[in-house]
DNA sequence: TCTTCTATTGAGAATGAGTCTCATTGTATT
DNA sequence: AATACAATGAGACTCATTCTCAATAGAAGA
């Protein structure tokens, strides 16, 4: 049993609810994704694996796998929410080119003790953390400039 | 004419476009609300002021108001989209409270210099920038140990 | 002033992401 | 096996946002 199951189960458990084979399936083909994905893409991919699935069940298990801390919602991308499994990995800014797309990722290293000092001085208890920067990604700034 | 409509017009020109008596409605109610507001807000605040407007106008204004940057988009309140005028306002980081929804905001000012640096390390042209922290407010905080 | 042309608007239909219902199925307990 | 209840699939439903289209406003010209 891989770790993430492992700490799927644990949450579950503790609602009184079972890692059903469903769940597992679920659960691990957010982890075989190693990109953003909205839930449309996350339902056609397991589709690929199993013909016995519902929309309405891939929905269900997204707010469990986020109060586990098993994903997170990054960002919003052409009307559909969009997530990435964040266990095992730490959280982090992404930087979001408004022409091409692309997602650059840095961490928050340096910005954790000043969120954490500002934080404490509003008395704030910080939980989750989005920063989405957008903007133009190298590649598309160097094309803006040919079109001139 | 107020500054922000000044603001408006000349983005609007620069679009083929011209600040009609309901695009100006439109813009002056916004720069009339204090909080954040959702477009079905806006579009009820609308309609106690004139009896002839349509949803359909206002929500064709918003891209215009922020392409024009007098409005962003915020976060997001119960599946609707959340904006506020940025006119005259600094940009800011918002702290969010899952329990009563109450909203803090302080300044970026700290982490300017090391976004900037960011950006410089990988080359990315910074636009628009949106910093969410979710968590509990003071209130709330005390409110959770009450109930134990 | 009267026409012509185009942008703008209001009303309501359409879209689509996400939620809900309910009949059926799986599974643990007795 | 019988009971009890969580979990699921299918599809209806909701509701924020977008789209369509006919009617209107308003600028520019005759
Ligand atoms: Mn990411
Ligand atoms: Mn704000
Ligand atoms: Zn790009
Ligand atoms: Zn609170």
């Amino acid at each position: 049993m891989q770790e993430h199951e492992k700490v799927f189960q644990d949450y579950l458990a503790t609602k009184g609810l079972k890692l059903t084979r469903t769940r597992a399936l679920i659960l691990n083909t957010v982890f075989d994704m190693h990109e953003h994905f909205d839930v449309e893409a996350l339902y056609d991919k397991i589709k690929t694996l199993t013909d016995s699935i519902s929309r309405a069940t891939v929905y269900r298990c997204i707010p469990l796998l986020k109060d586990a801390n098993l994903i997170q919602q990054s960002m919003r991308t052409s009307s559909r929410d969009s997530f990435e499994h964040i266990f095992g990995h730490p959280r982090h800014i992404h930087w979001i080119c408004s022409k091409c797309g692309t997602i650059v990722e840095t961490d928050y290293e340096e910005l954790t003790p000043i969120l954490n000092r500002s934080a404490k001085r509003i008395k704030f208890a910080m939980g989750e953390l989005k920063l989405n920067i957008y903007g133009l990604c190298w590649k598309c700034q160097s094309s803006e400039n040919e079109n001139q």
